[in-house]
DNA sequence: TCTGGGGTCCTTGTCCTA
DNA sequence: TCTGTAGGACAAGGACCC
């Protein structure tokens, strides 16, 4: 998908389309999730600190990302390459590879599987979303790239090598700034310029599994499958704080907290693990982990508080920290019951139920003075109907009234605890009535989307895709970014 | 107002065991 | 019993991705 979350923003708020909007942490230490093609035209972009940003386009919508949102529309996307072809292997909320040769789809009419696609896609969503076809996920990834915004780009077969050989080797997959910079202090800026080199000075250069993966990928060989279901290997919760933390206590009572949410999410997946890590950003951004592994994998939220509070016994925080992290990995999907089971059941005995209280959240509703109403989220009020909030402050929210549907609509302020005002579920973005001109299914499913938006749990993702190649290399690969 | 959150994979070093 | 070695598990950090 072209700057996801931004689209989505603009599609659900009328008076943003066609300008900058920013979409990313609101804090003091924020970054810019996505900013839209109008923002990025001032240098705004994705992992810029929000302050930056804000320097450079002061008159830019800022708003709070809405996962719950973004997630429920990027399973509408899925299902879309889920009719294409099983293999479909999302890589993030916005993106997939699709295997269309496992799908039984014609690689010989490509552009027309393409661009059939991004008519659904925007059929659908109301977004556009664009489509590289190739060999290989690799290539297919390349070529998405290129094809952004809303745009298709298929790499025939033979024409590969010529393609890559000019382009930075900081186009291939893999190859970020650390690795982009020691290639640059040994002379290779570009990808034929690996092929120059040889398979042995990249493996002199950046290890053997780097080096030999870079200089394939460089000869345009890359076989790897595309995975439809792929194991989880780690859970983890982590914050980062507005200010640094020095208060030993408050620490270890952070650690806690984020160890008790890390069970939630744990558990809301149904695993357990075995390795307990810590995570710890000091206030000049270093960061450590300490790690412990147990007998048995657990989702014992005491068990795992324990592990994180000793881990934590071995980090010295003079200084502040500024996040703080727990993760559990080694995981399974069964816990050591016969292990865990007593020594629970103990603890249960001595504390009281406060174990499994500690791990449900308690879905409180606050008190109308103390609500919260986060920028860019919707809001309906008893007398003006549905809106989103524009920004709010010193008591006071201000609420822009619109619709998917409506005109650019008028702005209002109130006061926080106004009883009229209450959040609201995100609205749908393409009619979903008998008139919406959208393939069978779809605006149900779009009103699926809708309604349940707004509780929709976190971490998901979107497709792109690749099919097994006919021409030798890999197989044809099309990434879809929705 | 410098630098989020949730992941994966790789490398290196250490320790333990066969 | 001692020594050297190989391999696996683990710990920590780095790089990368969206």
């Amino acid at each position: 998908m072209d700057a996801f979350f931004a689209s989505v923003e603009q599609a659900s708020k009328p008076s943003l389309r066609g300008k900058a909007v920013v979409v990313g942490g609101l804090g003091p230490r924020g970054v810019v999730a996505t900013a839209s093609y109008e923002a990025r035209v001032f240098g705004v972009h994705s992992a810029m600190p929000m302050g930056q940003a804000r320097r450079l386009a002061p008159n830019a919508a800022y708003l709070v990302p809405r996962f719950g949102f973004y997630k429920a529309i990027s399973e509408r996307v899925m299902e879309l390459l889920r009719a294409l072809s099983p293999l479909v292997e999302p890589l993030s909320l916005d993106e997939a590879f699709v295997d269309l040769e496992a799908g039984g789809a014609a690689w010989d009419e490509p552009s027309l599987v393409g661009a059939q696609l991004r008519a659904d896609i925007r059929a659908v969503t109301g977004l556009t979303g664009s489509v590289g076809l190739a060999a290989s996920k690799m290539l297919a990834k390349i070529a998405s790239e290129q094809a952004k915004p809303d745009g298709l780009v298929v790499i025939e077969p033979g024409s590969e090598r010529a393609m890559l050989g000019p382009m930075s080797v900081r186009t291939l997959p893999g190859v970020g700034p650390a690795t982009g910079d020691h290639l640059r202090r040994a002379g290779i800026t570009t990808i034929e310029e690996i092929v120059e080199a040889g398979e042995d000075e990249m493996v002199r250069l950046l290890g053997k599994s780097h080096g030999h993966g870079l200089y394939a990928m460089a000869l345009a060989r890359d076989d790897r499958p595309v995975v439809a279901e792929r194991e989880t290997k780690s859970v983890s919760v982590e914050d980062t704080y507005d200010v640094d933390i020095h208060d030993r206590v408050r620490v270890g009572l952070e650690v806690q907290r984020l160890a008790d949410r890390c069970v939630r999410r744990l558990r809301g997946a149904g695993l357990s693990g075995r390795t307990i890590v810590l995570k710890v950003r000091r206030y000049d951004f270093s960061t450590l982990t300490r790690s412990e592994t147990l007998r048995g994998p657990t989702d014992d939220p005491g068990v795992i508080r324990e592990a994180a509070a000793r881990l934590l016994d071995s980090v010295d925080t003079t200084g502040g920290v500024r996040l703080l992290g727990v993760g559990v990995s080694g995981l399974a999907d069964y816990t050591q019951e016969d292990l865990f089971a007593q020594a629970a059941g103990e603890r249960a005995e001595a504390d009281g139920p406060v174990e499994m209280d500690a791990v449900a959240p308690a879905e409180e509703q606050p008190a109308l003075a103390e609500r919260r109403w986060p920028a860019g989220h919707d809001v309906r009020h008893a007398v003006f109907g549905h809106g989103w909030v524009q920004g709010s402050g010193l008591g006071r929210v201000t609420v822009r009234f619109e619709t998917p549907g409506s005109e650019p609509g008028r702005v209002r302020t109130f006061r926080v605890d106004d009883p009229d005002l209450e959040p609201a579920d995100p609205l749908p973005l393409v009619l979903t009535g008998p008139e919406a001109s959208v393939r069978d299914g779809a605006p149900a499913a779009l009103r699926e989307v809708a309604d349940g938006a707004g509780r929709l749990q976190a971490v998901s993702s979107v497709p792109a895709s690749l099919p097994k190649s006919r021409s030798g290399n890999g197989g044809g690969a099309a990434t879809s970014r929705p």
